[in-house]
RNA sequence: GGCCCCGUCGUCUAGCCCGGUCUAGGACACCACCCUUUCACGGUGGGGACAUGGGUUCGAAUCCCAUCGGGGUCACCA
């Protein structure tokens, strides 16, 4: 194979047995920014070996989360419009064979070739230990403080296909239950990593590994470097997880007769405590939440915990049959027995409280932009080394940028804390980046997708939306942010409830001072047009009637404030009103003035 | 515990390879002030780090060693 530039192939090689964790986007990013910059090829790989645990839906779910990152790969399966999952492979004119299939379960043939050929060059052998024999081994090793480490045969002689291992393949081969060892070379195994440097491992630190289980599925370890091998990979970019991993895999190279790709492992992105990132971490959190939520009443028990939220759930929607079924896991899951996340999910409901975002599909639910999600997550562990024309270090940029200034060189070795505070900030400023009509647009079809109530409520009228959009684009740091700082639309008109302690103090303190300026209002806004109606005209009448009553806009616009939106708080007035139409406003001021009396 | 990796503000990092320009720069967070019709946005300023101890050197965040600390990994998961 040629070792032209044009020839660099990288990998991004998830499990599908769930969703994109964050720390698989980085490395599925630095993968294909590295391939970009290269002009190589990004491939991705489905490792679906797990039988009991992979499912062709998470591999969708994958695929589609990386392209919403803008992350697309080369070669490799694609979600195609029509839904169907389709694939790149190598065309003719590369001079690269077809792989034919990505997914690692449709590879098992290759896999029982090249382990034939191990086999036969005395490298594997058949071995017919059960599982609880191998486990109460390990145990007793790891009672006895030592390292456990599988003792080869006596039988079996490196390197020879000799008479006991014909033996043991022949068993194999008539069906008796076994697993595959890869006879382990006693050697000195020196890993050449770009980020880290040659990392040496000493002869006899690794054992005689699985590489093939007993369902006939190969370990993790032998597909990879049959597949990087045949499929012509050059650049294993991965996190460093798996750096230890990686003397078994030159290991094993060397004695497929593979080449060795070039290997560059990246620090771990880990939570602010220094614990690994995972999917469990939402599990922790609800059951702390929960625990919490015991500990202070008294009255509450797994059971009673349970019942409550039965009976809320059969209030919300009845048609969710299912629901029951995963509530009855909540006392096991409480006691800390499974780490079940729809249970955690459905704890998150009943506390109100937000589960952190592990996945990119959270924050894709929890209105995160794709282009702070890579942007951030680019800085993770890379930096571009580059300043700013003012001297700032230079650290927004974009999908362009990275592919073509991302380099290994410049990939640092200390793990990085997820700083969620510094991603929201990312976030707040890639949403204030955005054109108006832009967000609006963006905005809306989130909205569509996660808020359909809200989005309803908002309607159909382009123009609306964009009205709303200009008010509370500034107060969005997430698009779910927008929802909340429109909160006053979702108010009835005829709304009785205002925030009492912000009543009181703008409407009725000093004899009604803000009740009397709210009356006033009313009979200005009264006058305007239906087609005059405009957030400019409404904010400026409102500016006069401040001004006439010599106490400026505040106290003027707090009363109103509390007439519209029923609190203190709401995106600036002229927009708001504008967004609700006169009808509306005014409705809302009328029954705020009859729920406080006239003021005479 | 064995093996492996790492160690600059609370966090992400620039600087380290090619010692002096570093009284260590930026960003996020925090605090104060300004702007302001609320909430935000924005602006200005502030506190805040070279893990520790030894070397080498005229001089060390930068080179070497040790200690301490953190993390990863030790499956018929990937």
């Amino acid at each position: 194979m040629s070792s032209s530039p044009s020839s660099l192939v990288t990998r991004f090689a998830p499990s599908p047995t769930g969703h994109l964790h964050i720390g698989g986007a980085r490395s599925a990013l630095f993968c294909w920014a590295f391939a970009r910059k290269n002009g190589g090829r990004f491939m991705l790989r489905i490792e679906d070996t797990d039988a009991a645990r992979s499912s062709l839906e998470s591999a969708r779910g994958i695929i589609e989360d990386l392209h919403w990152l803008g992350i697309v790969n080369d070669l490799g399966p694609f979600i195609a419009a029509d839904g169907s999952v389709g694939q790149h492979d190598w065309e003719a004119s590369s001079g690269h064979p077809p792989v034919g299939e990505y997914f690692q379960a449709k590879r098992v043939p290759i896999y029982n070739k090249y382990l034939e050929q191990l086999v036969k060059a005395g490298r594997a052998y058949p071995a017919f230990e059960s599982n609880e024999e191998i486990d109460a081994q390990r145990k007793a090793a790891v009672a006895a403080k030592q390292t456990y480490r599988y003792p080869r045969p006596t039988e079996i002689e490196f390197g020879k296909f000799n008479a006991a291992l014909e033996a043991r393949w022949k068993r194999a081969q008539a069906g008796e239950r076994h697993v595959m060892r890869f006879a382990a070379p006693h050697e000195e195994i020196v890993v050449h990593d770009e980020v880290l440097g040659d990392v040496k491992y000493a002869p006899g630190e690794m054992d005689d590994f699985v590489i093939r289980k007993a369902d006939g599925f190969p370990i993790y370890h032998f597909a990879v470097v049959v597949d990087d091998e045949t499929m012509g990979v050059t650049h294993v970019m991965r996190a460093q997880e798996h750096l230890n991993n990686t003397p078994r895999h030159v290991a094993l190279q060397k004695a497929l007769g593979f080449r060795t790709p070039n290997y560059a492992h990246m620090p771990l992105i880990v939570n602010m405590d220094n614990s690994k990132m995972s999917k469990r971490d939402k599990a922790k959190f609800a059951r702390k939440a929960a625990k919490d939520a015991i500990a202070k009443d008294k009255s509450l028990t797994a059971e009673t915990l349970r019942a409550a939220i039965e009976s809320e759930q059969r209030k919300a929607n009845s048609e969710k049959p299912e629901a029951p079924a995963i509530l009855a896991l909540l006392p096991a899951f409480l006691a800390g027995e499974n780490d079940n996340v729809q249970v955690a999910e459905v704890l998150a409901a009943h506390f109100r409280i937000a589960l952190p975002e592990i996945e990119v599909w959270d924050f894709r639910q929890n209105g995160y932009l794709p282009e702070a999600i890579t942007n951030f997550v680019s800085l993770l562990g890379w930096n571009p080394g580059l300043k700013t024309p003012d001297g700032k270090d230079l650290e927004k940029f974009d999908m362009q940028f990275l592919a073509s200034h991302f380099g290994i060189e410049r990939i640092g070795k200390q793990s990085s804390k997820f700083d969620r505070a510094k991603l929201l900030s990312f976030n707040a400023d890639a949403i204030n980046a955005l054109p108006d009509d832009n967000f609006a647009t963006r905005w809306r079809a989130w909205c569509e997708e996660f808020e359909s109530e809200f989005a309803k409520a908002v309607g159909a009228s382009p123009e609306r939306w964009l009205l709303l959009a200009r008010a509370v684009k500034p107060r969005a740091k997430t698009l779910r942010d927008g929802v909340k700082a429109s909160a006053f639309l979702l108010r009835p008109d005829a709304a009785t409830d205002f925030d009492a302690a912000a009543a009181e103090k703008n409407l009725l303190a000093s004899d009604r001072a803000g009740l009397k300026l709210l009356g006033t209002v009313r009979d200005r806004l009264d006058s305007v047009g239906e087609a005059e109606w405009k957030a400019e005209l409404v904010h400026s009448l409102i500016e006069q009637v401040g001004q006439q009553a010599g106490t400026g806009m505040g106290p003027v616009s707090q009363a109103v404030r509390i007439a519209i939106a029923g609190a203190a708080v709401s995106p600036p007035l002229g927009e708001t009103l504008a967004v609700l139409g006169k009808r509306s406003a005014l409705a809302r001021i009328d029954a705020c003035i009859r729920r406080f009396g006239s003021t005479g």
